[in-house]
Formats: C-alpha cells, sequence, structure tokens
DNA sequence: CTGTCATTTCAAAATAGTATAAAATACCGG
DNA sequence: CCGGTATTTTATACTATTTTGAAATGACAG
C-alpha cells in the first residue's frame, strides 16, 4: 500500500520540434530518427500501384471472377452462369480488373475469354495462400 | 496457299443449358464442371474478409501509414509529422485501419500509439516484399 | 441480308468513400 | 479548477465507385 494507484509517468522526449514519449523516442533513434523513418515509404509511383491493386481486388464480385479465372480462362457466359452477375454489371468488373493488369482476354469467335495475366496469377495465388492459412480462413480441418 | 484466310471455326459445346466453345467446355469438365468450379469459391465470409482487407489497403495514405508502422510502433503526432496529415483525416485513417484488424493502439497518457496487429503484420510484409519483387518496384540495379 | 447471340458501352441514379473544419473528449501539469 | 496538448467525433460537402437498364457492336448461322 505505497500508493500503487499512481499511473506510470510519462516521461517525454524532444525529437525534432516534437515533443514525444520517451519510449517512441528512443526506437525511432535506433532507426534513423523521423528523416531515417520517412526514408522507408515506398515511392509515390509504387504506393499507386499497390493502392489500384488493392482496389481492383476490394469487391467481392471481382473476387470471385478471379478466383474462377485461377483455375483456367474462361468465357464471359461461363463466369455469368457461376456468379449470377448481370451482364453489364460483369463486364463493368472485367473491365475494372483488365485495367489493373489482373486479367486479360482473348476473342474467339462470338465469345470472350478472359485469362490471368502473369502478374495476376502470381498476386492472386499467394493472396489465396495466405488467406487459408490466416485466422478464420478455412481453420477446420474435415474428419 | 490452300484458304489461308478462313477463320478458324469455332466448335461449340453444350454444358448445363450453356453453349459455349469446345476449348473451354473441356477443360471445364476436367475440374468436375460448373458445379465443380463453383464449389473453389471460397465462402462468402472469406470473401469479405478478403474484401475489407483490401480496401483497408487501397489507399496511399494508408499504405504509407502501415509502411511506417511495420517498422516500429508509433503515436499519433508523429505519424502525422511523418506524412502530413491533417488531424481529423490522420484519425480518419487510422480508425479505418483499425475496424479492419490491420492496427490496434494502446494509451499513454495523453498519447495513443498505434501498432500493427499480429495479422496486420503478416499481411503487410508479405505485402511488401511481393511489391518490391514486382517489375516496376525496385526492379533497376545500381551500377 | 437478316435474325440472334455474346458482350460491351453509355448515361442516369444510387451508394460508398474521403476531405474539411468546428466541436468534443481526455489527459496532463500546475 | 484551469489552460494546454493530443486525439477523436460529428456534421457536411465533395468525389469516386457501383448499379441499372437500354441501346450499340460485332460475330455467326441460315
Amino acid at each position: 500500500m505505497t500508493g500503487q494507484s499512481v499511473p506510470p509517468r510519462i516521461l517525454r522526449k524532444n525529437v525534432g520540434d516534437l515533443s514525444i514519449p520517451q519510449e517512441i523516442a528512443e526506437s525511432l533513434c535506433s532507426c534513423g530518427g523521423l528523416d531515417g523513418l520517412a526514408s522507408r515509404l515506398p515511392p509515390d509511383e509504387l504506393l499507386g500501384q499497390m493502392r489500384d491493386w488493392y482496389q481492383a481486388c476490394a469487391d467481392t464480385m471481382r473476387l470471385k471472377i478471379l478466383c474462377l479465372l485461377v483455375v483456367h480462362p474462361l468465357c464471359v457466359c461461363v463466369i455469368k452462369a457461376l456468379t449470377g452477375i448481370a451482364d453489364s454489371k460483369l463486364s463493368y468488373h472485367l473491365g475494372i480488373l483488365k485495367k489493373n493488369g489482373l486479367v486479360g482476354r482473348e476473342q474467339q469467335g462470338n465469345y470472350i475469354i478472359y485469362h490471368l495475366t502473369p502478374a495476376g496469377r502470381t498476386f492472386l495465388e499467394q493472396e489465396l495462400e495466405r488467406c487459408v492459412a490466416l485466422p478464420g480462413g478455412e481453420g477446420a480441418e474435415p474428419g
């Protein structure tokens, strides 16, 4: 009973013109201070590319389409049958995936056959692997 | 020179109530037909989780924040200093990252210190690794 | 040619995400 | 209690994305 309820004192330290908790300041110093941290940020170009990619995947319809195409190329009508998405909506989403370089297409007569690009395939296979391994992703084993 | 300009005939085949190019139909059969393909789709729950994750990353500000936090936990004022984002905007983006389980926070006195969750860290480290390996991502070698 | 099928395009309406500033909260030092 | 700092909340305007249905395109069969 020596005053247990006194909260721990938060020490501060100045870094540049900032007054921040000492704990943060110290770990900050160990990697080059503010400038060192700032220099770890990816260049804007890469950030933009990452953003576009994630945005393209940030939709369950598009994810479904990608998951189907990872098995093999498909024409629009099959994707439509499998997903139940209406024509023009499907076309819109395929357009987005194409614009972002995840899928490509090839015309065969009256049909248009979509396929994953190499980059799209690499991306998707890695993502699926990770997602399934994650907590919440098919954790329960059969049997 | 025996009529080279005749386009190749697209044969069709019926699968379920769909008439599709034979080529597609065949590869479709090799993996269980329409039903087999449909069964490969991740459950809605996982699709939703993936969507939320990608969406959280689909913004360059949030990507920057994540890239900073991957080094070590930081209080809001340091993130603000490093990114130049205004207070309430920063709070908004941090809220999105938190809502989607990529970051957590801990209060220390007047300061709030954000850190990557384990899941967020796994995600981000793998993403950064992939992005850097990508064409366009720091591909050019020095010298 | 003509009709039909697969797919895309277009424009308007609906929805979702983001920015901004003012006000609110919460903690600290005195 | 008070003033100051760090951060969040709220309300609102703004921008981007998505949906929808009708119309257009382009290939094919007859």
